[in-house]
DNA sequence: CGTCTGTGAGACAGTATGTATCGAAGAGAA
DNA sequence: TTCTCTTCGATACATACTGTCTCACAGACG
């Protein structure tokens, strides 16, 4: 179809209409993303768009997969430490205005599509490994109690799932000292003079 | 418009097409439910569709309210028991197909519509206030610690949070021993010898 | 039985969608 | 620069969809 992906003039294009996407995503919802709208926000031909992404359906997840890269990462520094400072970046992500409207739709189009559910899994599946080797790491320095590591996906899930609650469910901004106590609850566990 | 609501005719129509409506939410998204596809799959005109709602945002809230009842609600019998009925009620709902699509339908739309954040407030809404009653009166029964019932809230944020977590991120089906674990994790820190 | 009123079917104009074509202009090589 | 190739925006076009209206019909109710 297209000739090359390095072709500055197929870049830009293409570029200018994932932005636009992403605006009219947040603006009016995914209904809201048709070739038309996003030809007319980017300022380009709309059937360059056609030639770009076939089907609308390709257009919208590309337009949500540059905005939902992987949320949380983890290394060997003190659990703790990193639980917080990955939480609450993930809480100024969220507080976003655009987060929930991107986040919803991704979850929504996960259910029954299976790029959407690709991208739904990039945002936490590598962080589940990572945190499971940083726990393990941490239960040999003695920071933790033997086994946690076989708990990391429950603390994330105690630690974000309460964040998206409050986010998503009462629309509330989050704060620093919500996300401190979670992940000292979540950890209170396994701390070792428990 | 309409001369009443207690035509049986109107009555039969209007239930017939907010069910075609939820069962296509459900099949294929908020963008598959319009006048159109509605009055197909309910077996009547599509000017009637129409008549009961004029425009297309208000056909889909009309289903949505349908099956967002409040998930929660808290009377004074023992606090960790009513929570971990109702956690486990909600988590069964939440095991339904369905309801990711619905809930997070109401999630996005309430960005956007006014209506949509109140139908996501009614959800909840209630269950704060129940839930604070419950908790003062556990805490007169001395099952809790002073000061606890002002964090029903927080109680809430902290079961259902990694309940919706696991649900709607990994779409995984939720099990009892975890709603059990949730439970007593928030209920942990306001337990009298502690 | 007679009068309402909601209904389904269809007609209709206006708009949106998807595709094809065309000349213009940017990109890259000689 | 000049030449060639590719993408571009604009436009035209057929088709599908939307929203509104009309009308004959049948169910509801007295």
């Amino acid at each position: 179809m297209l000739r090359s992906n390095d072709d500055p003039r197929a870049l830009r294009s293409r570029a200018a209409a994932l932005a636009a996407a992403t605006e009219l995503l947040v603006e009016g919802g995914p209904e809201n993303v048709t070739h038309a709208t996003v030809a007319k926000r980017a300022g380009i031909g709309r059937a360059t768009v056609y030639r770009h992404w076939p089907d609308q359906q390709a257009l919208l997840l590309d337009a949500l997969a540059g905005d939902v890269r992987p949320l949380l990462s983890f290394d060997d520094s003190p659990v703790r430490d990193q639980l917080v400072f990955q939480a609450e970046q993930l809480a100024h992500r969220l507080n976003q205005p655009s987060a929930v409207s991107i986040l919803a739709t991704v979850i929504q189009r996960a259910e029954r599509d299976e790029e959407a559910r690709r991208l739904r899994e990039e945002m936490f599946g590598q962080a589940d490994e990572d945190l499971t080797r940083a726990l393990a790491a941490a239960v040999e320095r003695g920071e933790l109690r033997p086994g946690t590591q076989g708990h990391a996906r429950d603390l994330v899930a105690r630690i974000i799932g309460p964040l998206l609650f409050e986010r998503f469910l009462h629309g509330v901004h989050l704060e620093k000292d919500l996300v401190v106590s979670l992940v000292d609850a979540a950890l209170a566990p396994w701390l070792p003079n428990a």
